[in-house]
DNA sequence: AGCCCGCTCCTTTTT
DNA sequence: GGAGCGGGCT
């Protein structure tokens, strides 16, 4: 299947003088390129130039015939990082890439290995990878049939739990009692293997699963292993840091063999531990693999020295570093400047201004971003945008795949594809409407269990019989000869073709035409699209393995626009000029990161600020607002610490406030502060959640130190008559004694009606 | 079977 | 502030 790559085509080796792939590398890339043979750690600094040695690494054993391309393995995280090395070794090597099956994903390596072997953990090959959506109604099923509360164990918590448990790489059968007990009081490990019951039946599998499956069939299958073992001669890693248990222990199994395995990463930039990476598998490559070779790549290609200085000093404070240090040759620039605003709103009209001035001096709105913590944080910017009429791009949000429409389209291909879907077939049962409601589902799915068959079959054996009543009977019947009828055109059609079909038959596109909503025309218009994108796929099953795993949309390259994203978005990007929002503590670092995760949080929150920074080029600038408006309620908030971290010879600091100087200055002060009294740490700040359930003044309780002080609530300022443990009435609740106040809104034990939360103008002294 | 109201919760995100 | 969800009402 692979080997398509004859030496007839293959690029003629070379005799004189190095080929240009490496004559333009520098000394140290050069050293990890031409390092083939035995384990190799390439510690990549960022903007460091990652991709040009792992792309030459790959060209250079291509060409010197060291594999051919069906015989390295070569993994990344994204789609992205896969699609960006495949066509930068294309061009070094030309066709021979096509030969490269093993380049792609983790999960799309996964997927590939595990429709090879699936039967060994009782899987059939065609089997459907389900997203977080399926997965999400899949187990609020299973916790009502085990009789759980779910507002007490919501499916959310199960599929974060099974989602620790698959990327640390454990079986139902390998939780300890710990990790059982975390779901429903001791009903975890049940869970977990009902829910993977439940996908066997289904043919289907998560997204963990296209890894912890594999992991499985290696550990249990050595003829298997040993396969692949021979198989790959060259592995390499992309983002090595991200690596989570699993998939460390799957590259580790299949690179115990030859061990010529390559790891690029950098472990400043690990910011994903909260969804299971683990920065310690790059800290510890040089015991695992003994011997390893070492490279650092530290010259920096990207920012001023201004930059790199600023963000250097800032990751210094991190321990346990394996350590680097950027230099530069190039020119000098500003120094990182560092703004400090009344609130959100003057953030939003500082930034909006400079970028009209950067616009003035010839800059296309392409090469400024915005990068924010969170994603509460872009709607400011919109509003400000929109209002002063600049282009701008919120990266991130919802998917093309996401939308409703688009997932009601492929789950009557998933059902035409694969008749033990039955989570597709439930979604598009009763879509668009047939008469077919809760009651008609629940007799299905009686039949079905009973049956010991899926939904789609037991439907279609169900119509024979009188368990159905005439009208939800012929539509179901009509349903079951159309999915039948669609499964044969499938072998025949296009699947852009059938999709069509389906749409038009399935009464789908009737059901848009009858809806006089404003969306239904740009539903109608996405279906189309999808039609359209489904056009380059040959066979239904390529394109449905294509949506579970890219799911990504390509709608760039349009009018040059601001992006405006997270720092985790912005992750191997760059930008000439960069504005760094919300640094203040509580909005980054997070203080629900702290909460949870203490110092190796806060270390982790510093990792994120330097991967900010250093996405910047040219200028980099850092706000921070006195104020902001957070779930509703004023909060006020100092300076994030990471600010007091960041060299000072390197910042220019300003204060542009809008609200006055002293205003301003008053409210870092707790002696000034006008509000101080009020409310005091019963605000939902930065700090709410600590400072609420210490029921105290802002303290800090925690392992960590608060900078200063923490936040104080502005909002409502509440009655003064009113104090805790008073007994009050309320029109409608009757007598009741005060036990929480929160600026204006009280919470109140009432003798009757309970716990409830009132305006306190809508009580009366007793 | 559908609609409204009130309660809850609220980083980061890929696949 | 606001989205999403479940319960209860019609």
């Amino acid at each position: 299947m692979s080997e398509q790559f004859s030496p007839a085509n293959a690029p003629a080796p070379h005799d004189a003088g190095p080929p240009p792939y490496i004559s333009a590398l520098n000394p140290p890339q050069r050293e990890a390129v031409m390092t083939t043979d035995g384990p190799l750690l390439m510690l990549a600094g960022a903007g460091t130039g990652k991709t040009a040695a792992l792309t030459a690494r790959l060209a250079h054993i291509i060409h010197s015939r060291l594999a051919w391309p069906g015989e390295i393995l070569a993994v990344t995280f994204t789609n992205k990082a896969a699609r960006e090395m495949r066509e930068r070794v294309g061009r070094m090597v030309g066709d021979a890439v096509e030969g490269m099956p093993w380049l792609g994903t983790f999960h799309a390596i996964g997927a590939k290995m595990l429709r090879r072997h699936a039967e060994l953990v009782g899987l059939k090959s065609n089997f459907t990878i389900i997203d977080t959506d399926d997965q999400l109604r899949l187990l609020k099923q299973l916790i009502r049939e085990a009789d759980l509360d779910e507002k007490r164990w919501p499916a959310r918590s199960l599929a974060s739990l099974l989602d620790r448990w698959k990327n640390k790489g454990l079986s139902p059968a390998d939780l300890d009692a710990g990790e059982n007990e975390a779901f429903a009081n001791g009903k975890g490990q049940m869970m977990y293997r009902t829910y993977q019951d439940r996908l066997k039946a289904l043919n289907a599998c998560d997204f963990g699963d296209l890894l912890l499956h594999n992991l499985v069939i290696l550990k249990t299958h050595k003829d298997v292993l040993e396969a692949y073992q021979r198989r790959f001669k060259y592995i390499m890693v992309d983002e090595y840091q991200d690596t989570n248990a699993v998939q460390y222990l799957w590259l580790r199994l299949i690179a115990q063999a030859r061990k010529n395995i390559c790891v690029v990463g950098d472990d400043d930039q690990s910011i994903y531990s909260w969804r299971g990476a683990e920065v310690a598998n790059i800290l510890r490559f040089e015991k695992d693999f003994p011997g390893a070779k070492v490279v650092k790549l530290e010259q920096n290609y990207r920012s001023t020295p201004q930059i790199l200085a600023a963000a250097s000093g800032l990751i210094d404070a991190n321990s346990g570093r394996l350590g680097k240090t950027l230099w530069t040759e190039g020119a000098d620039g500003p120094k990182v400047k560092v703004v400090g605003v009344w609130d959100g709103p003057e953030e939003a009209r500082h930034v909006g201004a400079a970028i009209e001035d950067r616009m003035k001096d010839g800059v296309s709105l392409d090469r400024i971003a915005i990068l924010v913590r969170a994603g509460f944080q872009t709607r400011e910017f919109e509003d400000r945008f929109i209002q002063i009429g600049l282009d701008y791009r919120i990266v991130g949000g919802f998917r093309f795949y996401e939308r409703a429409e688009i997932r009601d389209a492929i789950a009557y291909l998933r059902i035409v594809n694969q008749q033990a879907d039955d989570l597709a077939f439930e979604r598009i049962v009763n879509q668009p409407k047939r008469g077919l409601g809760q009651k008609a589902i629940e007799t299905i799915h009686r039949a079905a269990r009973a049956m010991g068959e899926p939904l789609s079959i037991a439907s279609a054996r169900l119509v024979d019989t009188d368990n159905m009543t005439g009208r939800a009977r012929n539509s179901l019947a009509a349903l079951v000869g159309d999915i039948a009828r669609w499964r044969k055109a499938s072998d025949e059609l296009s699947p852009a073709e059938l999709v069509r079909q389906i749409m038009d038959e399935s009464g789908y596109n009737a059901m848009l035409d009858a809806d006089r909503t404003p969306e239904s025309a740009g539903r109608k218009e996405n279906l189309t699209e999808l039609a359209r994108a489904m056009e380059e796929y040959e066979t239904l099953g390529q394109f449905l393995e294509h949506v579970s795993l890219v799911m990504d949309n390509d709608a760039d390259a349009q009018a040059p626009k601001v992006t405006i994203m997270t720092i985790h978005a912005a992750k191997g990007l760059e930008f000439q000029h960069l504005f760094l929002a919300g640094w203040e503590d509580g909005v980054f670092p997070s203080q629900r990161a702290l909460d949870e995760g203490g110092l190796a949080s806060l270390e982790e929150e510093r990792r994120l600020a330097y991967v900010a920074i250093t996405r910047a080029r040219e200028s980099c600038t850092i706000l921070h607002a006195a104020n902001r408006r957070i779930y509703g309620q004023w909060t006020s908030s100092i300076p994030s610490r990471f600010i007091d971290e960041l060299p000072d010879e390197h910042v220019d600091e300003e204060k542009t406030m809008a609200g006055g100087e002293s205003l301003w200055r008053a409210n870092w002060t707790a002696e000034a502060d006008p509000f101080a009294n009020v409310a005091r740490g019963a605000g939902r700040g930065p700090g709410w959640q600590r400072a609420v359930t210490a029921g105290g003044s802002g303290g800090a309780d925690g392992k960590l130190p608060e900078n200063h002080r923490s936040a104080v609530s502005l909002g409502g300022q509440g009655r003064s008559d009113v104090a805790l443990g008073m007994r009050v009435f309320h029109q409608k609740f009757g007598y009741g004694k005060v036990e929480q106040i929160e600026g204006n809104k009280l919470e109140i034990e009432f003798e009757q009606a309970g716990r409830k939360r009132v305006m306190d103008s809508f009580v009366e002294l007793t």
